[in-house]
RNA sequence: GGUCCUGUGGAGCAGUUGGAGUGCUCGCCGCCCUGUCAAGGCGGAGGUCGCGGGUUCAAGUCCCGUCAGGACCGCCA
């Protein structure tokens, strides 16, 4: 080591101590006869006083060594700001490391600056305490989850990241295959395969920090690669992965946010969830739920909604507490608040302030009768405004309340942003229908059915339950699981209501059904959102924060310029444009990589 | 694929009714300064208002297109 010692580490008792340090100036100021530098390294900041001229010609985040010796300041001097605050180093001898050019963004904490600078800048960025902290926490919590696990015996195993497609649903990230011209890789959306196959290996217990990739479009809480932390175990229930879980998120919480998590964690399950918040992954920290007025409403005349319960749908409320105090302007701002996410409007009442009479364009067409006991039916006061969601889909109309319900919380306050509210929706739904009618699955094909529906999904595949659950905190799902099929005649079943064929079956993942024709465990398993845990520990809205290099939006990285195009003799090379060639043999059925047509 | 917001010296912003590239904070360069800690004082440099077109006597400002960034919907666990 060129130092003796960590700048940020130098307290009063370190006094009279002849030190040296290498980190970078922060900032300085310059009296003159006297010269200030924050020195700044990993550890933190400390004060260093030049009494030479040679430290005018520092400028900001020059890169030094500085030989000197810690004083206790000066009476009256001391800086509470600081940590390092009591102490300064007297510089007997600097050395310029290395020098910076004029900064394109300013090192500083109180500034920022705008995304795609910091990122073509990530470098700099991260030399702030924020950025910085950030990553330090992701190493902490990959450090907690590996002492969890490890103290419970799991294995970490890394899978691979060139592979064929798992049937998750997203668009995959394709490599080109320069052995085998034609033929692709794909990059994991997730290990899914692979775990369970190692479940079939007799690991029993598999973790990985697994990287995941999605050629979907961003947002803020996605990215093309991401991370989750992926584990499967043998020989257990919906229970046994449901504590695992607990104890690895209730370790998170304490050691990184401060937080004691109340265990058990309530569970709800997805029924509820969609009754009550019009979410699967719901809100937990206000209330503002969902009323249901499907049979409060019978025998109305208005068409919207005597259409939706006449087709066997829905029709409910959310409460907006005081929303009748809100101008003519706001609530028509609801009804664009509803065209932008595809619904035809909201329907809305205000109950008057002073008589809780309802006034507005909906209560023109309700009965004087219905209007009557509409207040008590959604749990109204005066002064409150009560929007209502119609649909024969009754998840479609859950969802815009839900949505409203967000967004009513947002508009009103009532979110306590220092509360951590947690709950397990479990009870999912096995399958969902497609446009085209037919079935899919809404978690992935392996999801074990639970016991109530596993001989008999087929019966009513839109009321089926798996085993299958999803921890959320307020709002965020981050993360999700299920015990997984093992038996071969119940896959096979799923696979036929899935509409998938058994040839097809075998082509995607024939791999599986083999294995799993050799003493398969009864297995489950659970991903956490790795990224979205990080950010919500480090208080940050965004997964950007917590990744070293992120990229935009558009899948684009403004510090490396990637993605490029490449040369004429790459792409010869890579055999993308080589054209797949006809072959006798059913793909994936021998072990043999031949080139496929892919189907999406 | 859709809706919306943003783009002005190196950074962050303001820019009114369309009237000269105007302003603010920070940074940068020079000088002064021995106790500051977002140091202070004086002086200075730095601009094709993202790009292209249009309207107009006149465009940073209005219109169209386009590029980049962001938020949301679709999509995606």
């Amino acid at each position: 080591m060129i130092r003796t010692h960590d700048a940020g580490t130098l307290r009063a008792s370190d006094a009279g101590t002849t030190v040296t340090l290498a980190g970078w100036v922060a900032r300085r100021r310059d009296h003159g006869g006297v010269i200030f530098v924050d020195l700044r390294d990993a550890s933190g900041v400390v004060q260093v006083v030049f009494r030479e001229e040679d430290a005018h010609a520092l400028r900001n985040e020059f890169c030094v060594l500085v030989v000197g010796e810690v004083n206790a300041r000066p009476e009256g001097n001391a800086n509470p700001e600081l940590a390092t605050g009591e102490i300064e180093v007297v510089a007997s001898q600097l050395t310029v490391l290395s020098e910076a050019a004029p900064l394109p963004l300013p090192v500083d904490d109180t500034i920022t600056a705008s995304d795609d600078l910091r990122l073509k800048y990530r470098y700099l960025d991260l030399r702030r305490s924020g950025p910085a902290n950030a990553l330090r926490l992701r190493s902490r919590a990959n450090q907690i989850a590996r002492e969890v696990l490890h103290a419970r015996d799991f294995n970490e195993i890394e899978t691979p990241t060139l592979t064929r497609s798992t049937p998750e649903g997203a668009r995959d990230f394709l490599v080109p295959v320069r052995l085998q011209p034609g033929t692709w890789y794909a990059l994991p959306q997730s290990p899914q395969l692979f775990k369970q196959l190692l479940m079939v290996a007799g690991m029993e217990r598999y973790y990985q920090i697994a990287r995941c990739y999605r050629d979907e479009d961003f947002r803020a809480d996605r990215q093309p690669e991401f991370t989750q932390l992926d584990i499967e175990m043998s020989f257990v229930t919906q229970d046994d992965i449901i504590a695992l879980g607990e104890e690895i998120v209730s370790r998170l919480w304490s050691e990184l946010a401060g937080y004691q998590v109340q265990l058990p964690i309530p569970r709800i399950t997805w029924t509820d969830a969609m009754n009550r918040y019009g979410s699967d992954k719901p809100d937990l920290r206000y209330g503002v739920e969902l009323n249901e007025l499907t049979s409060y409403l019978k025998g109305t005349e208005f068409r919207v909604f005597a259409g939706a319960i006449a087709a066997g749908g829905y029709v409910g409320a959310v409460v907006m507490p005081g929303g009748a105090s809100q101008t003519r302007k706001e609530l028509d701002g609801w009804q664009d608040w509803a065209k932008a996410r595809g619904a035809r409007g909201l329907a809305y009442v205000v109950l008057d302030a002073e008589t809780g009479e309802p006034r507005g364009p909906v209560a023109k067409n309700l009965s004087a009768e219905h209007l009557s006991g509409l207040a008590d039916a959604v749990g109204a006061k005066p002064g409150d405004a009560i929007f209502f969601a119609a649909a024969t889909e009754r998840r479609e109309a859950q969802e815009l309340l839900g949505a409203a319900r967000i967004e009513i919380a947002k508009r009103s306050g009532l979110i306590d942003e220092s509360a951590w509210a947690f709950c397990w929706v479990v009870d999912a739904p096995m399958f969902e229908k497609t446009d085209e009618g037919g079935w899919t699955a809404v978690h992935h094909p392996f999801t074990s059915p639970n016991a109530e529906w596993l001989d008999r999904f087929e019966e009513a595949p839109d009321q089926a339950l798996a085993y299958a659950y999803d921890i959320v905190v307020n709002g965020n799902e981050i993360g999700g699981g299920s015990v997984r099929i093992h038996r071969a005649d119940v896959q096979s079943r799923v696979f036929d209501l899935l509409g998938i064929s058994p040839e097809e079956a075998q082509d995607k993942f024939g791999f599986l059904l083999e294995a799993f024709k050799y003493g398969p465990p009864p297995h489950a398993g659970i991903a956490l959102g790795w990224d979205r845990t990080c950010m919500l520990l480090s208080g940050n809205e965004s997964i950007r924060e917590v990744i070293a290099f992120p990229k935009t939006r558009g899948g684009y990285d403004p510090l490396t310029t990637a993605p490029t195009p490449i040369t004429a003799q790459q792409r010869l090379e890579a055999g993308i444009d080589a054209k797949p060639k006809p072959t006798g043999v059913t793909p994936g059925t021998d072990g043999q990589a031949v080139p496929v047509e892919r189907s999406n």
